[in-house]
DNA sequence: GCGAAACTTCAAGTTAACTTCATAGGAAGC
DNA sequence: GCTTCCTATGAAGTTAACTTGAAGTTTCGC
């Protein structure tokens, strides 16, 4: 098998050497070591980055993906059927964030037409759930509390 | 003008007093002092913590509707054509985002059928710029390198 | 006019996903 | 064998958007 050192892993994977120790850590990716107490990664480990930066875009954060890479085997290349079960999960998470904004897009094109002075009645000043799953952020420390009345006139 | 406490306009809004405050140290809203020095503030000031929160649904984030708020008198309702150009706003700041996840999505469908195992034409494994304006997180931090060639067979 | 509830400020903690820094050891070319 | 680049580790810093806690002050109902 061939390694590569962790600055040829971050080079042609677009991945600063830090993130890919700090992936290391939290065990995404793994790696053997030399004599002299260095990395070396498996080839496979290129596919493994570009997996977790694929799953980042879709808007995983590395938690779920450290749970989908867990069946992943760590030194070899994924079988086809391995990937078609990763991007079939993965494109029902898109579409479900596409179904989330699309609502909340047709719920404020509503609110311009109504000029929505009145709060009460609207759905986006009186937010359900809709968009909940956006963003890796602080957002979780939103969405505790929003079910109170927002607002009046 | 009739006043509110920061209790009261955190039970009607739904936010909690230390995020009030927390706005209000961003200058996103603004509040009057009693001789004991407590906080009373405007009426409107619930139309503007509607306004936030309505923002953050659509992906602002609070430096942003800073900005935006900066527009709008702090102490009287906005008018409709106000809410109009924000809304407007927010409206297209959508379309761009359904339209960025949407692309994903397709690219992701057709990386499914094509089995995506050799990753060097794959438009998911070698992201160009979409979906870049997601989350309010630490995706900052991502994005800066993601060009150098994300791997190979 | 008393006690409880609400309010004040300020500092520090939280979370994700990393980066930056300091200090020190390893690998490779010539 | 020397120099230079690469790598290792651990601690601390970064950002957003708040929360939590401590320690003290106001306000309100009765």
């Amino acid at each position: 098998m061939e390694w590569l050192t962790i600055g040829e892993v971050a080079t042609r994977s677009g991945v600063a050497t830090s993130a890919l120790r700090f992936y290391e850590t939290k065990g995404l990716i793994s790696s053997e070591r030399t004599d002299g107490n260095q990395r070396r990664y498996p080839r496979a480990t290129l596919r493994r980055v570009a997996l977790i930066r694929a799953g980042q875009e879709v808007g995983l954060s590395l938690a779920e993906l450290a749970g989908a890479l867990e069946q992943l085997p760590h030194d070899k290349t994924p079988t086809k059927s391995d990937w078609e079960r990763l991007s079939n999960a993965w494109r029902t998470r898109l579409d479900t964030q596409i179904a989330e904004l699309v609502a909340l897009r047709d719920e404020l094109t509503d609110c311009i037409g109504c000029g929505c002075l009145s709060l009460k009645s609207c759905a986006i000043f009186n937010p359900g759930d809709a968009a909940s799953g956006l963003g890796t952020g602080p957002r979780y420390l939103l969405g505790d509390s929003r079910d109170a009345a927002a607002a009046e006139g």
